[in-house]
RNA sequence: GCGGGCGUAGCUCAAUGGUAGAGCGUCAGCCUUCCAAGCUGAAUGUUGAGGGUUCGAGUCCCUUCGCCCGCUCCA
């Protein structure tokens, strides 16, 4: 399947994750709950085999800098919950505990209870004039606006102002906004709290509400002194976290591409400000290499620039957003988004510095400067880089008994190898049993005697096990085993004390 | 959030308003010397859930939950 368009509904692909134990629906027996669900035993694998291959290669072995040398990368498991004020200072609360609305036109977002509305008295088919209200400019322009639109000038007594919020849907969608001309720009006002809010304490109350962290990202930041403090590192470094997130999405699809609950993958790399850009293309260079080197190589994945006007709110100036994306089957021909390679500046730090009063500096003793560091963030989405490797896996093939199966590149494959006794006697199982014990010291490897071998061997490609050895008749007296090729079905006959070797070359 | 479609066994699907089934899978036994083989047998359903119409509802109506598609949205 690498390289090429996939040719499989995503249905298919759902229905096998769950008849193989991938993926459940939450809560299933009670008829599901939208945007959750579990991964079964071979889900839950495949994803810790990524989770622990990126803490492996970001963290415990980190890649080698543009000098040559192991940057520096530390590990951190933040708290899902946090002081509130912490979302204050991200900008996560604010523009999503009250009603808002958007311009479609000039991307803008307002509170829906800060704009007001400029008509004539009397007048219900015109067209309508939102500003800011207490905003005399604002006002100013509406009026303006409004009098080029009749083509008349305006005494006072004659304009009639109310709150947006007290418009219809239809006196909306005449609507001109603040910033632009058009009517009908505006969006009907739109709760856009998206973080899960809970309560900490037995009493339910404002003071004791919390939220779960929709972004793993602040627990690093929160954390940045103490690291310096404590572990001796010296800027540029990097701190890594993988852990849950949540987000309350108006509507989770697509699988687990969107869902509430979420894992992310991120660094946070601390940089001077003048050496961000250097870095970021670093970054961008490790991360892209790091999806190719766990099978993610064919036209499914695309590396790209933001273009301006797509940028976060954290990330308008400076080296902008790198985004690698894969094209799953239900964005085909186009891509979602794996992970995002961010120039977040210094506006994180610089924010929780402000709110918590407590200095987040380093001093720099080489340059003998003081500066709060500049920030390049990867940021993986770990669930989602599970579903990237099953949609990549996923290959049909009628000519074999399973009808499909899941190429997954050895290293993470939930199953990296089975041992099969040919038949069930003349002393193979033994054989077999032997040889299981000694791989699955080192690898993720399953045994099974029961039933025909095309059964067995079937069972493994739609479970993506690369490779089957077979125990047979022979073996007792060759000490050779067959091993079998997921991809090509071919065999092939090597020695038993040669399998380790085998598997060390292909799997690592 | 809006519009449309769908929901029957683990999976894929049947079943004029009239006794809920098949294939595959799963499990057990026998057999079996390289690709879901063969034989025998078994388990599994409040037909997503809850109401209503009817002598009788998987089927018709309402509500709700979930999934898919298209808009919207995705800081």
């Amino acid at each position: 399947m690498s390289g090429t368009t996939h040719t499989y509904s995503m249905d298919e692909l759902v229905s096998l994750c769950k008849r193989r134990g991938f993926i459940y629906p939450a809560s299933e027996i009670y008829g599901g709950i939208n945007g959750f669900w579990d991964y079964g035993p071979l889900g839950t694998a495949l994803k810790n085999n990524l989770r622990d291959r990126w803490w492996r290669d970001m963290v415990k072995r980190p890649p080698l800098g543009p000098d040559g040398n192991e940057i520096s990368i530390v590990g951190l498991d933040s708290s899902i919950i946090q002081n509130p004020r912490v979302w204050e200072a991200s900008g996560h609360v604010g523009g999503f505990n009250d009603p808002m609305v958007d311009c479609r036109e000039t991307k803008s977002r307002y509170r829906a209870d800060h704009l007001a509305c400029l008509g004539i008295k009397g007048n219900a088919s015109g067209q309508i004039y939102a500003f800011v209200s207490g905003d005399d400019e604002s006002l100013a322009s509406a009026r303006k606006k409004l009098e080029k639109y009749i083509k008349r000038s305006l005494d006072d007594a004659e304009l009639d102002t109310c709150a947006l919020t007290d418009l219809s849907a239809d006196e909306l969608a005449v609507t001109v906004g603040p910033d632009t001309k058009n009517a009908g720009t505006l969006t009907e006002p739109r709760m856009f709290n998206l973080m899960f809010e809970s309560y900490a304490g037995a009493i339910k109350s404002e003071d004791s509400k919390v939220y779960l962290r929709p972004e793993t990202a602040q627990g690093i930041f929160l954390n940045f002194g103490n690291v310096v403090d404590t572990m001796r590192v010296k800027v540029p470094f990097g701190i890594a976290q993988i852990g849950k997130a949540f987000r309350n999405e108006v509507t989770p699809r697509n699988f687990i591409f969107r869902s509430r609950e979420f894992e992310q993958m991120e660094i946070e790399w601390f940089c001077h400000e003048d050496e961000a850009e250097h870095w970021f293309e670093f970054w961008c260079d490790v991360r892209s290499k790091w999806w190719q080197s766990i099978g993610l190589t064919g036209d499914n994945i695309l590396m790209r620039k933001h273009d301006d006007d797509e940028l976060a709110h954290y990330a308008r100036e400076g080296c902008g957003t790198f985004d690698i994306e894969y094209r799953f089957p239900f964005t085909h021909p186009g891509f979602g988004e794996l992970e995002g390679v961010a120039h977040r500046g210094n506006y994180d730090l610089t924010r929780h510095q402000e709110f918590s009063k407590k200095k987040l500096s380093y001093f720099d003793q080489p340059k003998n400067e003081r500066y709060i560091p500049h920030v390049i963030e990867p940021s993986a989405g770990l669930s989602r880089g599970t579903l990237a490797l099953l949609c990549e896996a996923y290959t049909p093939d009628p000519d074999r008994a399973s009808k499909v199966y899941m190429a997954f590149h050895p290293s993470i494959a939930p199953i990296q190898a089975a041992v099969f006794p040919l038949v069930g006697k003349d002393g193979m199982p033994e054989i077999a049993a032997t040889l299981w014990a000694e791989l699955r010291e080192r690898w993720d490897v399953v045994t099974d005697v029961k039933q025909s071998i095309g059964k067995r061997y079937a069972r493994m490609d739609e479970a993506g096990c690369p490779f089957c050895f077979t125990i047979d008749g022979d073996t007792a007296s060759d000490q050779a085993v067959t091993v079998r090729h997921r991809d090509t079905q071919a065999q092939e006959r090597i020695a038993l004390d040669k399998v380790s070797a085998f598997m060390a070359a292909r799997v690592g």
